[in-house]
DNA sequence: GTTGGTGCAAAATCTTTGCATCTGG
DNA sequence: CCAGATGCAAAGATTTTGCACCAAC
């Protein structure tokens, strides 16, 4: 399975004129074995085994922003100064929203949707014609509250 | 009625044991009068005029801080690596939604809430209690649209 | 061999902190 | 006076950039 991504990621770079790099590919594999849905970039640095060819910081972030304009990933910002990715789940086209508990700072995954009637409301009232979203909850998750 | 803001921060500040400064009272003022509705640090530090005892960045980073834990203001992320803030409204007990322009970066508000049901349905399926939410929608505004 | 990619270090940006000094109560 | 607040500069933290070198194609 993460031998067809990095074929995936082969087959897209090369569609774009990319070079595919080892650093690229030890990247993609480095946040597909993270232990989170969310990464930093520093967090994708610090689990690169050191005995790869070394791969600096910088090439982390343009690595990430790379691969968040090709549609692998999607930028995330949890309001703590620091920027976090996600796996971008094929079938979606919406974002989904994010559960952050204020107490143990734990972050969940909402699976529904349910603004399309706000998103109407939205065209119809400001004339703004919605194409993405990012919604956060705050509050105390079940361990915590 | 800036006058009734002002003299409102002494009353809050006495209250909580702390000292009516006049630090305070112009960056009170200058938000209140600040042409947007959102501002960061810097704007305000930049509209201060500098013939008044001269503010340092410093103390309107932590001016804007105790403001947001007093309840005056509420800080905001659009997602560009600064932080801004705005006016809290008395009304209010939840944020307002924002519209975010893609191509013209304008930010305009949202009335309405409408996320109850989605709520409800957090604390059924997720057991989570929800103090606070943030939700923004990415998009074109009907100029740029 | 080109062109693009990488590593490194320096720079840029935003925010926080330490500390001597000042000031409101 | 004294606790808290301020100004300044330095330090932190995160992200970006310049540039010589390296590696895909």
């Amino acid at each position: 399975m993460n031998k067809d991504k990095l074929a995936e990621l082969q087959r897209q770079l090369r569609l774009a004129g990319l070079k595919s790099t080892k650093p690229r590919y030890i990247i993609l594999e480095s946040l597909l074995n993270f232990p989170r849905n969310h990464f930093s970039s520093d967090d994708i640095h610090g689990i690169i085994p050191g005995a790869n060819p070394h791969i600096g910081i910088a090439t982390v972030y343009r690595t990430l922003s790379l691969f968040e304009q090709m549609g692998i990933i999607s930028k995330l910002d949890f309001g703590d100064g620091v920027y976090r990715y996600e796996l971008k789940r094929p079938d979606e086209n919406h974002h989904h929203h994010h559960l952050i508990c204020k107490h143990c700072g734990s972050i969940s995954e909402v699976e529904e949707d349910l603004l399309d009637a706000l998103e109407d409301q939205i065209l119809r009232k400001y004339d703004f014609v919605v194409n993405d979203h990012e919604l956060k909850f705050f509050g105390l998750c079940k361990n915590c509250k």
